[in-house]
RNA sequence: GCACCUGUAGCUCAGCUGGAUAGAGCGCUGCCCUCCGAAGGCAGAGGCCAGAGGUUCGAAUCCUCUCAGGUGCACCA
């Protein structure tokens, strides 16, 4: 199915081929053996730089090596000509049979075309989101929301078997807050006059959780001093926040498998465990940290606390995880969450955090390495953060002010395809700008409209055709005589589609799902070329005058093209358009 | 002071676990609709890949240092 694992298979072949006859030495490994598309199209079709790359440990000249190469590539019926090249570069032309191959492979497998076992079912754990349970998603959990799922998909497509989970910070200070905040809003309820000081959650969304907490308990909480409706209150408020945040998700269209609860963690000795596993393997003790070097914060003096010699994992100091009074700091039940899905039999975990968490990778990692031995990966993904514009103007967003933008705002001015496609337009650490009004341009600017415009054109050529008593279905297409598809501008489109299992395999082993949309984009670009082409080389228009059997194997490529654009979009969770208006 | 991220065309950004003459969009210049949707396409101009060293057949990509911007830095999550 991956037309460049196939040639590179062809590749390593014909060098064993040369082992075995003496023209290569034994030993050498063929790891960095790679059969590329060249950069520039008029180098061929595929390109090795296996000459190159055994010339070293061969001792031998890569061109004496590409030349003995070529002669047994081209015995292969789907390899034109093998020529040497620059400093040893070997280009291989296909034969058109080889690209038409790929349409009626895409037609046959159809959205399942790029799937890839590399994952080889490795169970792998994507945690997102995680916002804490304080009140809707903005926009930045937005970027996190669309990226985590997004690379969920992608891995799950690659052949990984993929858990995606949320963790709910409902275990610290910050939801006491919230509680007190919900307490303001639920007198407020009773018509009483409240303030919100600093320190509480000022913001609107919190007016109908009091509400609720007065429908639910009457005037029980009334008057009583803040111990006596703290943790029922709490547990309330954060339920609710979390009903408002899998209803923002819903609307985005993320799906959760697991909501994995900090609370759960504690009062059940689980934290204790996971310390006492690092303790067993000598990784905690009582002591002092170093004052930061540099600002030194005004109240410092040293203090005793219980340490993680983190140091020993490489990060770049050790990390309190119990404080001067005993009580835990928050990295304790982070370890043992992390414990839990080392546990659990992860294989590898993935975390995508905010930017502004990027000082909590070092430690997570290495409270990881040391609670799995080294066996467990864990990549940390950070999310950069998201300006907004609107006409090309940008505007603040103030958490003060209570004028921050939320995940509902966002989707409900531009929709969630447009919202998750721009925010997949962009790496993970590079920043984004989101301009309100250029997602929702319809032009070539815009990679959403774009990408939606090809699919839709091939859906109005299916329309069209079967109009015109065309019969269009994958399983005729599929059967259709493709040696008519062998102008270069066809076959050139061919080729894109090609690149895509080797293009999921990339994307899949760096995690950057983003390489997706611009694939896509790049897709879409070389389908509306070929489309214009049409206008003036009638032979390259999809339905041709001739009737059927000249029509389907044009159509049969337009519908490859459908299909992979469809696929692709699938994995960013975006709903191919069928028509444009 | 330290750590992490970023620095590529006038602007916004890609760049394939090191490959050939560094790519796209916008903007600029000039073209293409009696022709499946021109909401598109073609062509041109535009680059010291922040800078300096190093590694090697080969560097935008890896290493070191410098500069600039962003983020975060004990007993908050």
């Amino acid at each position: 199915m991956n037309l460049f694992a196939d040639i590179r298979a062809l590749v390593l072949d014909a060098l064993s081929q040369m082992q075995s006859e003496g023209a290569l030495p034994e030993g050498l490994a063929f790891d960095n053996v790679a059969v590329e598309p060249p950069r520039d199209a008029a180098h061929g079709d595929m390109a090795t730089n296996a000459a190159m790359v055994l010339a070293k440990p061969a001792g031998l000249k890569p061109r004496d090596i590409a030349e003995v190469l070529a002669k047994k590539l081209t015995d292969d019926e789907r390899v034109n000509s093998a020529e040497v090249a620059g400093p040893g570069f070997l280009n291989l032309r296909l034969d058109a049979t080889a690209w038409q191959g790929i349409v009626q492979s895409i037609l046959s497998h159809g959205t399942l075309f790029g799937r890839s076992d590399m994952g080889q079912g490795k169970k792998v754990n994507v945690e997102y989101v995680s916002a804490n349970p304080t009140g809707p998603l903005h926009v930045g959990h937005t970027r996190g929301a669309v990226f985590g799922d997004a690379l969920a998909s992608l891995l799950a497509y690659a052949g990984y078997d993929v858990t995606r989970e949320y963790y709910i910070n409902d275990g610290g200070a910050q939801v006491d807050v919230l509680a007190r905040s919900v307490y303001l809003r639920y007198l407020e309820a009773f018509g009483q006059e409240v303030a919100f000081e600093d320190g509480t959650y000022p913001g609107d969304y919190l007016i109908p959780v009091g509400q609720a907490l007065k429908e639910k308990v009457g005037d029980a909480y009334l008057d009583l001093p803040e111990d006596a409706w703290l943790v029922e209150i709490r547990n309330f408020a954060s339920d609710a926040m979390m009903d408002l945040i899998r209803a923002d998700l819903k609307q985005l269209g993320v799906e959760m498998d697991v909501f994995y609860s900090e609370k759960s963690l504690y009062g059940t000795g689980r934290i204790e465990a996971a310390i006492d596993t690092l303790r067993t393997k000598g990784l905690i003790y009582q002591g002092v940290l170093e004052p930061p070097k540099g600002k030194k914060p005004e109240d410092w003096e040293p203090r005793e606390q219980t340490l993680f010699k983190s140091t020993e994992h490489g990060d770049d100091v050790d990390r309190p995880i119990m404080k001067s009074d005993g009580s835990w700091t928050y990295f304790a039940p982070d370890i043992a969450y992390h414990y839990d899905k080392v546990s659990r039999g992860f294989d590898e975990l993935i975390d995508v955090f905010g930017a502004d968490h990027g000082g909590y990778v070092k430690r997570m990692k290495a409270a990881v390495s040391a609670l799995s031995d080294g066996k467990v990966p864990l990549d940390v993904k950070l999310t950069q953060l998201v300006k907004l514009y609107k006409n090309g103007e940008p505007f603040k967003m103030s958490k003060r002010a209570g004028t921050f933008v939320t995940l509902r705002d966002v989707v409900d001015q531009v929709g969630s395809d447009v919202t998750r496609f721009v925010m997949l337009t962009r790496k993970n650490d590079a920043s984004l700008d989101f301009d309100f009004d250029k997602v929702l341009e319809q032009s070539r600017e815009n990679p959403v409209f774009y990408v939606q415009y090809a699919h839709a054109r091939v859906m109005s050529v299916l329309r069209r055709a079967a109009d015109e008593g065309i019969a269009v279905d994958d399983g005729v297409l599929m059967a259709a005589d493709l040696s008519g598809l062998s102008h270069d501008a066809e076959l050139n489109v061919a080729r894109k589609l090609s690149e895509w299992p080797r293009l999921v395999e990339i994307a899949a082993r760096t995690n950057e799902p983003h390489r997706v949309a611009f694939y896509l984009y790049e897709l879409a670009g070389d389908f509306h070329a070929l489309w214009n082409r049409g206008n003036d080389v009638p032979e390259l228009r999809f339905i041709q005058d001739a009737g059927a059997e000249a029509s389907q194997p044009k159509i049969a490529l337009a519908r490859a093209v459908s299909v992979v654009i469809s696929a692709g979009l699938g994995i960013l969770g975006v709903e191919p358009a069928q028509e444009m208006r």
